[in-house]
RNA sequence: GGUCCUGUGGCCGAGUGGCUAGGCAGAGCUCUGCAAAAGCUCCUACAGCGGUUCGAAUCCGCUCGGGACCUCCA
């Protein structure tokens, strides 16, 4: 098999992954500011992430995967002065900032369910510490790299720039930067127009601050991530992710704050997700372009011709790579959505084989070698910078062989054995433990297929008199219900919710 | 202005220089009491113009279009 491989944005070249530890991964991503509802494009990255986290696990990996909780200390704008988001919004909604914590952390943790991501291994708030963010502000100003002006810390990126390219992650020179860097107001204070806050001095109106050396204040906006990452995963760890947006000023910063404070590049492989657009524009909370999961999932919204079920939408960011855009559109959704169906036809079908030996000399060459190279392809897609979108390729190439296995237009002994559990075992781990979908009709309980059993041997009988006008209304009121009869050829009924 | 990404058939989208990805939609056929489902077949595209090459969707250059980041945002 070959070895995974995946696009660093540090180098900007696909790299064979190597753990720093043989045999395990840690892995940090930067998780949701939890003063709003995440909207579909959030979900977008924390999705991609989910799967790579579970491809991971497939290929044996022990990882410890962080994901942190931002609740404290994010401005609204590049600006010193204003408050910070938890406060503003508490103020709007009359809570305290921890309650707008609770609450849109309690949503975040359901949207991710809901999309049956696995939780992270540890979820750590920047709240939670305060203390260590402060250490490692103490030890960057030790080290010579940040200066204190009025109980606020700034890091000094025009110092650090001369012994390390600040701008290495996005390529970018400093003096470029600079260029391109507009003024704005309130930065008298910092020494470079670069210079950023690791911690923020607080007005006596401020909801949340914490004492520090450097007096009454909270955290700047970078340093919770390289704090905690450093905490749980080390100095060096293997991959951090997150969205694409982040890479030019949140992961350019925690780099150089971690440079500064260990004299060590955090991170060996940055893994960074595209946007999800809608109408070509990029989904985001100030564009007012964002769609809410509960809204995709009812329907409610004017850009929606109906609902779409959280394994539909899936399913439909399976089927790009996460490193391009994905637009958002109805057709594109109800497009997945059939697809998705098909699949699960596939997979039903092809669980439900039971290989009988009849005859060996009916083996077809081909198919079989046919069907091994396809299943063996999922691997080598997702190794290669996790391909989902060529293994569902894979997979539907494969749907129409298990169908005609299934209704008998091919022999089921035109494959070995070997090669049939071979494909029901990769199409399991990579619809549920990969991909993590899980089949929605899962639902349906004992009690709906008694009755629909009941309803389909009345409808036999009917037909067996050929008395067609019952066995119609039966299957016609059936479907006004969603539900859909289907005669096989072996003349046994199966049913089907839409 | 700077740094990048991108342009694929009606739509969505993958793509390692040579072997028509795949999905959705559409058309025809087989099966069937009729449907549905399934199967088979058809629809062979790579923004434009040059170049490199025996050979380019893929590499290079130019032109045009779209987008992101440089300011909180996954």
């Amino acid at each position: 098999m070959s070895e995974l491989k995946v696009y660093n944005s540090l180098t900007r070249t696909k790299e064979v992954f190597t753990p720093v530890t043989p045999g395990y991964v840690g892995m940090y991503v930067c998780g949701p500011t939890v003063y709003s509802d995440v909207h579909l494009g959030n979900c977008r990255t924390f999705i991609s992430f989910d799967i790579i986290y579970r491809y991971l696990k497939y290929l044996g990996y022990k990882v410890r995967y962080v994901r942190n909780i931002t609740d404290a200390g994010h401005l609204e704008g590049d600006r010193d002065e204003g408050d910070d988001k938890f406060s503003k919004k508490a103020r709007l909604e009359q809570l305290e900032p921890m309650e707008i914590v609770q609450k849109y952390t309690l949503g975040f943790h359901k949207v991710m369910e809901l999309f049956n991501n696995l939780p992270p291994t540890i979820e750590p708030t920047a709240t939670g510490h305060i203390s260590e963010q402060i250490e490692m502000v103490k030890q960057i100003i030790a080290n010579g790299y940040a200066y204190i002006v009025d109980g606020t810390v700034y890091f000094d990126v025009e110092k650090y720039n001369k012994e390390k390219p600040y701008g290495i992650l996005t390529n970018r020179k400093l003096e470029d930067l600079l260029e391109g860097t507009r003024a704005l107001g309130g930065q008298d204070e910092k020494k470079g127009r670069l210079d950023f806050a690791l911690w923020i001095k607080a007005k006596p109106e401020h909801l949340m601050q914490w004492p520090s050396p450097w007096g009454m204040g909270f955290p700047g906006w970078h340093i919770e991530c390289s704090a905690m990452s450093g905490k749980y995963l080390g100095k060096q760890f293997d991959i951090h992710g997150g969205g694409m947006d982040l890479a030019a000023t949140h992961h350019t910063n925690e780099i150089a704050q971690s440079q500064a404070c260990y004299h060590t590049s955090p991170v060996n492989y940055w893994l960074h997700t595209n946007m999800l657009t809608v109408n070509g524009a990029r989904m985001s909370k100030t564009a007012g372009n964002g769609f809410l999961p509960h809204q995709l999932f009812t329907g409610d919204h004017p850009l929606l011709d109906k609902a779409y079920a959280p394994m539909t939408v899936r399913f439909f960011m399976l089927q790009t790579h996460y490193r391009s855009t994905l637009d958002f559109s109805n057709e594109a959704l109800q497009a997945a959505e059939k697809g998705l169906k098909r699949l699960w036809e596939a997979y039903e079908n092809l669980s439900s084989l039971v290989y009988q030996d009849i005859d060996n000399a009916q083996l077809d060459n081909e198919l079989e070698k046919r069907c091994i190279n396809l299943v063996n392809g999922f691997d080598e897609s997702m190794n290669d910078d996790f391909n989902t979108a060529k293994v569902l390729a894979n997979m539907f190439e494969l749907a129409p062989v298990i169908n005609s296995l299934k209704h008998g237009q091919v022999l089921l002994a035109s494959i070995s054995k070997q090669t049939l559990e071979l494909l029901q075992n990769k199409f399991s781990a990579y619809l549920f433990d990969i991909f993590g979908l899980k089949n929605e009709k899962e639902n349906d309980s004992a009690l709906l297929d008694g009755v629909l059993q009941l309803l389909i041997q009345i409808r036999k009988e009917a037909r067996e008199k050929k008395d067609f006008t019952t066995s119609d209304k039966i299957r016609n009121k059936l479907q006004q219900q969603g539900i859909t009869l289907k005669d096989e050829k072996n003349g046994s009924v199966s049913w089907a919710i839409d």
